[in-house]
DNA sequence: GTGCCGATGTAG
DNA sequence: TACATCGGCACG
């Protein structure tokens, strides 16, 4: 179980850390094959750099906290708060509650269920009242064997696009763009 | 495969 | 007004 110790340390260690390691969302979820770190400072692309209800969230909530916000209107992203950044979920290969997450998403495919950050908050249902729970409770499971972690730029921004902080297991068939 | 576009809520 | 998106459609 990943502890909140894991997440007390530099965003991007625990942002690549976080590849191949499972999570389980109330009994749905799998193994995590893609992430984006944002920088609380000197990030442009990061909430924190202009939204200062964002700011004060990081302030005052302990690494491990769910960070989670809707996007476009319509899609709950997933992140988690590192001790200096904010780390974005945004793939995971389907191993549990497959049927179940199938049906949320009206979708059969495997490779279609969790394959982006708005995919993967509807198969868990993810909505406003998971912003600031725990998620040093048992949803997170250490990584078993190794890893191959390819880094690029991060998916959707218009700013700090030079900053390679998007994270993915490079043989995943899972991600939601190839890396 | 590529590209366009509408759906949809809200912080600033 | 700008989004840390997605699915459906047209086109080739």
């Amino acid at each position: 179980m990943l502890t909140r110790r894991f997440f007390d340390r530099p965003f991007l260690t625990v942002a690549q850390d976080l590849i191949g390691c499972t999570l389980d969302w109330g009994g749905c979820g799998g193994r995590i094959v893609e992430v984006e770190a944002y920088g609380v400072e000197g990030d442009d692309a990061c909430h924190t750099a202009h939204r200062p209800s964002s700011r004060e969230f990081v302030r005052t909530q302990p690494p491990g906290t769910a960070y989670v916000y809707l996007n476009y209107g319509m899609y709950w992203l997933l992140n988690v708060l590192a001790r200096d950044g904010i780390i974005l979920f945004r793939a995971v290969e389907p191993v549990m509650g497959i049927s179940l997450m199938q049906q949320r998403r009206g979708r059969e495919s495997l490779r279609d269920l969790c394959s982006g950050p708005g995919k993967l908050g509807r198969a868990l249902a993810l909505e406003k009242a998971h912003h600031g729970i725990d998620l040093t409770r048992g949803q997170f499971q250490a990584r078993i064997g190794g890893v191959d972690i390819a880094a690029g730029p991060r998916i959707g921004i218009s700013k700090a696009m030079e900053l390679p902080w998007r994270f993915a297991d490079l043989k995943s068939p899972f991600l939601s763009v190839r890396i």
